[in-house]
DNA sequence: TAATATAACTAACGCGAGTTACTAAACCGC
DNA sequence: GCGGTTTAGTAACTCGCGTTAGTTATATTA
């Protein structure tokens, strides 16, 4: 139990002005005449009195929260999840704070019935969604779009008019396949980062696809496996790889958490990265600088995505300038050293 | 701009019965008779509007926001933060939710007038505070404390009365070295996870003493290093350990992350985990599994501690029983391949 | 049968702001 | 000195809900 809090009466009273008043200088009305010495009397007597509007109310009155909910639609991808969320969730942190938002957090778990997130809009504590993850069964999400809350997802969705974000899966997977091409490999692997009814799957194939394409190589489905997020996933699809008649010499692992399992194979076979097989990464988690040796990867620009969703759904709730709906953000390919050529010295970047 | 919302006016008018009924219907009031055909029109009412409470004006009539903040002061230990957050996240944002309590999330930035979390308190965005990784001359904190604010730490913090939660740093510390011991290490060094300005260093160096007074083992001072948080400071660290006369058999390094530094070190030095140095980390985070060798580590309770701020906080804010207002959790020691000794095979846990 | 209790409701106030419509005083030109 | 405008400020309504203090009608008791 706090002390109470002064309120804008008490400020009104300290200052000898209406409560209007205190509202029209602390909130500056435009169009609305005080004489500059009021307004400092309304001023001083809200330091003094340490005065903070009730938020409650100020939603009452306004309709507007000034907050914004980032929802985590957990899927079995826990680990990239885990990897990706801190700096995701300080890009949404900081862009929100920037425009005087704050950041109301609420976890999804799986499961069609689960609607923890809807209460977060029809209870009205905040204004619009970013919802990261969403399942593409989860007809909520068309719903509150059509009844017209504020919506941006992460990650893109088939078939789907929502607003969203999501890093170029596809340019991402391409730049990663060709740095191989480029490395002179012609039989290049390819492992997903998770089954093909995620889109992030699909892209990153067809992104495999158009580099081998681009460099005029064929195109040989034996060469490519699904990992379904898991080191473990990732090992055996390897391990069914090397067992090959004739193996790649060069694999793109479309998931860093899987390409750890990928690693752990090649290691047992007695073989080497990236001597005997050279691999590429994507996401970047932090530990793929640390592995030996040290992964070139993909990076995610995981602070931007949030940056960007939370910058999105700011705009669509103030509604003044139509929105660019929907956004793709560049990754970056980053060398080390599991695919040759010159990378830095263990451990780095 | 969302659709109107039905409000408990439009409810009561469809039941045919007072606002005052709805609401007494809806929350349940105890000691309020109304007859189970009445409630039941109600209900009906409200489902068929797709009723939901706003909850400002929710909050401004009973002074309950049902929201709590959970507060990150990111310090220079970025790394670490990031693989304990996800975890804690969670903890919290469960046990918030199974309690019916949403989680503002806002980040503090270094700096003493860094006070964005203050408004969150002040503003009655929530009805508390969980508040991870304060900083010792954080006088706001105090002074929310004793405004009668429900506060909660996670990180102790030395001579503060302020309620607080943290892992076992002394034990887990002491687990750690006792286990080398236990392995027939005698000359057995430190690197800590941060300066000593940091409790959590402290801690974990008084448990290495106090494991090495418990197997009657001197305390040299030589042995002793101080990380920063980077794997490059674990690596200079570690460099200086092994140019010593007669180097450690054994490093325990209060923090994964400065040891996947050590482990560089360890093997530019052309040296071997475990056969030539055997190493014990703290924290497990996600990569401890997948170094090679994976490493033997200290595993933090993320995801408890989270739950159990949580915990603690709500029952502050409610104030039915005397709440217990310092807790340390028990930390565990995940044996893997750095010390030797049996542990799983590479990849594994 | 009158007095009292209980069951089943409701009218009306208050929470703390934003905001619209109004007013009183000062100024202005003619 | 009179209508008209501008300046500076306010009274009063609203937002949607919790809650207290009634108010009826019916059941129970003396």
């Amino acid at each position: 139990m706090p002390k109470k809090q002064a309120t804008s009466q008490d400020v009104a009273d300290l200052a000898g002005v209406s409560r209007t008043t205190v509202s029209f200088v602390l909130n500056n009305v435009p169009g609305m005449k005080i004489s500059e010495e009021t307004r400092q009397r309304v001023l001083e007597a809200a330091r003094r009195l340490n005065y903070y509007p009730a938020s409650a109310a100020r939603t009452l009155a306004s309709g507007k929260t000034k907050r914004i909910g980032l929802v985590l639609c957990e899927q079995r991808d826990h680990l990239m999840a885990d990897a990706f969320l801190p700096a995701f969730l300080r890009g949404v942190s900081d862009l929100a704070r920037q425009e005087g938002y704050r950041v109301v957090f609420q976890s999804a778990e799986d499961g069609p019935d689960e609607t923890a997130y809807v209460g977060l809009l029809r209870e009205q504590h905040v204004d619009g969604l970013i919802v990261s993850g969403p399942r593409s069964d989860d007809f909520q999400l068309s719903r509150l779009h059509e009844e017209g809350y504020p919506l941006v997802l992460h990650g893109r969705l088939p078939d789907c008019a929502l607003p969203f974000i999501d890093v170029d899966n596809v340019g991402g997977a391409r730049k990663a396949v060709s740095h191989l091409v480029g490395l002179r490999h012609r039989r290049i692997g390819l492992i997903t980062n998770a089954p093909l009814s995620y889109t992030s799957s699909q892209d990153r194939l067809a992104g495999y696809r158009q580099a081998l394409q681009e460099a005029e190589l064929p195109l040989d489905d034996d060469l490519v496996r699904y990992g379904e997020f898991s080191p473990e996933s990732g090992r055996r699809a390897m391990e069914s790889l090397l067992a090959l008649p004739s193996p790649p010499s060069a694999v793109f692992v479309a998931s860093d958490v899987v390409a750890l399992g990928a690693m752990a194979a090649v290691r047992e076979r007695g073989m080497r990265i990236p001597q005997d097989v050279a691999l590429v990464g994507f996401d970047d988690i932090f530990l793929a600088a640390y592995v030996s040796p040290p992964l070139t990867t993909v990076r995610l620009p995981a602070y931007g995505l949030g940056w960007a969703a939370g910058d999105m759904l700011i705009r669509l709730i103030s509604e003044d300038e139509p929105v660019e709906r929907q956004m793709l953000l560049e990754s970056e390919l980053v060398i080390r050293q599991s695919c040759g050529g010159s990378g830095p010295a263990n451990g780095q970047t």
